[in-house]
DNA sequence: GCCCTGACGTGAA
DNA sequence: ATTCACGCCAGGG
């Protein structure tokens, strides 16, 4: 439409920044963790970490983002430990099947790279 | 506008 | 493993 977006702006976060930064969230497999500065980078934005934490903060519970999936660098939940959030974080991790032990999760075979099963277990065809 | 704070990351001490 | 300093940027006071 042709109205000014001056006038949306100012109530409406839904910048493309936001938008591209969701879809990664929401693009995340079931039973794979990944940081907030890797989806800032997948999203196009190098160094945005912070932007990725606030957009999850600040996210309505209707969008349904998988933000359980989305932890620090080095695989170490978010929350401190013991916190309400730092469970029901572990809860939903672990119904994926996803091990969380003393807050921490093994990114080798929980990390969403490509085939973190396929480098463990190696392809199916040598002698 | 300045200062502090944050669901962050990285590198150095 | 821990702590600190920085870089980054949006909000709130």
């Amino acid at each position: 439409m042709t109205a000014n977006a001056s006038s949306l702006r100012a109530v409406t976060p839904s910048r493309p920044e936001v938008a591209a930064i969701k879809a990664v969230i929401h693009s995340i497999p079931r039973g794979r963790v990944t940081n907030y500065g890797d989806v800032a980078n997948r999203a196009g934005l190098p160094r945005r970490g912070r932007l990725v934490g606030r957009i999850l903060r600040d996210a309505p519970a209707t969008e349904h983002l998988p933000w359980h999936r989305v932890i620090r660098a080095g695989g170490r939940l978010a929350f401190a430990t013991g916190s309400e959030a730092y469970h029901a974080q572990v809860r939903r991790l672990r119904e994926e099947g996803v091990a969380v032990v003393r807050g921490r999760i093994d990114l080798l075979q929980f990390g969403w790279q490509q085939d973190a099963d396929a480098v463990l277990w190696g392809p199916p065809a040598e002698h």
